[in-house]
RNA sequence: GCUCCCAUCGUCUAGCGGUUAGGACGCGGCCCUCUCAAGGCUGAAACACGGGUUCGAUUCCCGUUGGGAGCGCCA
């Protein structure tokens, strides 16, 4: 990258699965470091293995990148729709001698990686074909164009994270450019797209370190610039072991499904193998403005759905009222089948909000929480507010609602009404203030209950109240 | 088997030769309190092991052990 120029980043995920964790991470600090310089970030869908890429996945990896928040510059690109050019690459390697045609079978290969294997040898090919006069091809059979690789010295990945890493080149086989059918590799595809996107910056997996030697050694034989690369190391469930279904590894949607909201995800996923000294709430400006490849960890880390809770509920309370009423409306609408609010019930959402929303760590338990103010009428009781509605409770109640009615209906004025009642009755204020919220909102658990009578309104709070006295 | 990477509280991490090893999540206690939260205070909790280097190692080097990734005509 020259000194003046604008950094160049992408994504290139392969749409053989929905858009994970460690995928959705990846995305995020490619796209915060081009955030960061002022770059590109580009998304490439690399589809080049068309038994296992599908639409589907295609549309789920897009959604994912789109409800993160993650816009990316330009058309997206497809690759297999540049076969065309890694082709053209693969011929002119073969033209300058610096690949060869490979006529060995897979038969043949399996044959040789299980000699290779019995005998604790290194598995990779032999480069059988390597020095082969082309005269001794077989006619008309099938082959493959492998890359005539360096076989002397080494190759070193100039790694922002993982740091200079070298590969002896005899580790290193001839690896194989253009398949029988003539459609290029993963290998080739990468580097061809790479240097023709004006790729300077790769951010990716560290399961993708080895290949990097690999893909040098194609740039190298083109004469291509070397981007930068960084190599992030992967997340683990909290088992430790790689992460797949069963922990972590689910599809961005299904975080959305489980109430956590984009930025808090970004956070959270930023922090995971990022940091900058002891922050945490890291809002995204934040996280532009500070991101960068040093303060990459090296070791890998594992995925924690509490931290992720916290982290989500400090988003949760830092929201204003008015949007999070309409995100949990939105929220509410997604679901299955999905639920309107209506006006008064979205009034209600809104007024509650401040004292709701220090109580959720999701959207989930936010809607969950302000269940009894969508309907009118009086909520039904889960158990633990059913048993609380004693008949000593109901009385108690019954001498309460005659007291608030009294009232003018504010929270402040119905708190001392009820303060006064309780103390006339010789009860504390928990023995009048627990029934009185059971049978207001038909759970044990609520925001201030006061508020809430004020939020509800006289004629609504009565209908609820008296359903229990009479 | 071969190559490569990693190793600080249970988890995410700060630390970049000399610190009472810090923060966050989670967990315990106290305070606040109409419930539950939120908030405040507070407690328990870590340098994997063995060798070096050094006046001095969590920090630098080597090894061991333990994790992980890769070794396809997958990406």
């Amino acid at each position: 990258m020259a000194k003046d120029s604008k950094p160049v980043l992408r994504f290139a995920p392969s749409p053989t699965g929905y858009l994970h964790i460690g995928g959705a991470r990846t995305a995020l600090f490619n796209w915060l470091y081009a955030k960061r310089h002022g770059g590109t970030f580009l998304l490439r869908i690399e589809d080049t293995d068309r038994e296992r890429s599908t639409p589907e996945a295609v549309e789920a990896i897009l959604k994912g990148m789109e409800w993160l928040g993650l816009n990316w510059d330009g058309q997206t690109v497809y690759q297999f729709a540049r076969a065309a050019q890694h082709r053209a690459v693969a011929e002119r390697l073969l033209a300058e001698g610096k690949a060869y045609r490979c006529y060995t079978t897979p038969a043949e290969l399996d044959e040789m990686r299980a000699a290779q294997r019995a005998a604790g040898k290194p598995i990779r090919y032999d480069g059988r074909w390597r020095d082969r006069d082309p005269s001794e091809a077989p006619q008309g059979a099938p082959f493959v164009i492998r890359l005539k690789a360096q076989q002397e010295g080494e190759t070193i990945v100039h790694d922002k994270v993982q740091g200079d890493v070298r590969f002896a080149n005899d580790q290193l086989d001839d690896m194989i450019l253009l398949r029988s059918d003539g459609t290029p590799t993963y290998m080739l595809a990468v580097v061809v797209d790479d240097h023709d996107m004006g790729v300077t910056h790769v951010i990716r997996g560290a399961d993708h370190l080895n290949n990097a030697a690999r893909q040098l050694q194609i740039i190298q034989a083109m004469g291509w610039p070397v981007p930068v690369y960084a190599h992030v190391p992967l997340i683990h469930g909290p088992d430790g072991a790689k992460l797949s279904k069963r922990h972590g590894a689910l599809a961005v949607d299904e975080y959305r499904k489980m109430g956590y909201l984009p930025e808090a995800m970004r956070n959270y996923l930023l922090r995971l193998g990022w940091s900058h000294g002891d922050d945490e709430f890291i809002p995204t400006a934040k996280a532009i403005e500070w991101f960068n490849l040093e303060n990459i960890g090296k070791s890998p880390a594992r995925f924690d759905f509490k931290k992720l809770d916290n982290l989500n509920g400090q988003y949760i309370r830092s929201m204003d009222d008015a949007t999070l009423a309409d995100e949990v409306a939105d929220f509410l609408a997604h679901e299955e089948p999905p639920r309107r609010l209506d006006d008064r019930a979205r009034q209600r959402l809104k007024a509650a909000m401040p004292g709701l929303k220090e109580r959720a760590k999701t959207l989930i338990e936010l809607s969950q929480g302000a269940e009894f103010l969508y309907a009118d009428g009086p909520p039904t009781a889960d158990e633990a507010a059913a048993k609380m509605l004693t008949p000593e409770a109901r009385s108690i109640l019954a001498g309460l609602v005659e007291e608030l009615s009294k009232r003018e209906w504010k929270a402040a004025d119905l708190e001392a009404a009820t303060r006064d009642f309780a103390a006339a009755k010789g009860l504390k204020l928990g023995q009048v203030a627990q029934p009185l919220r059971a049978a207001l909102t038909g759970r044990t658990v609520s925001p201030p209950i006061f508020e809430m009578l004020q939020i509800l309104g006289q004629e609504e709070s009565l209908a609820r109240l008296t359903a229990y006295t009479s």
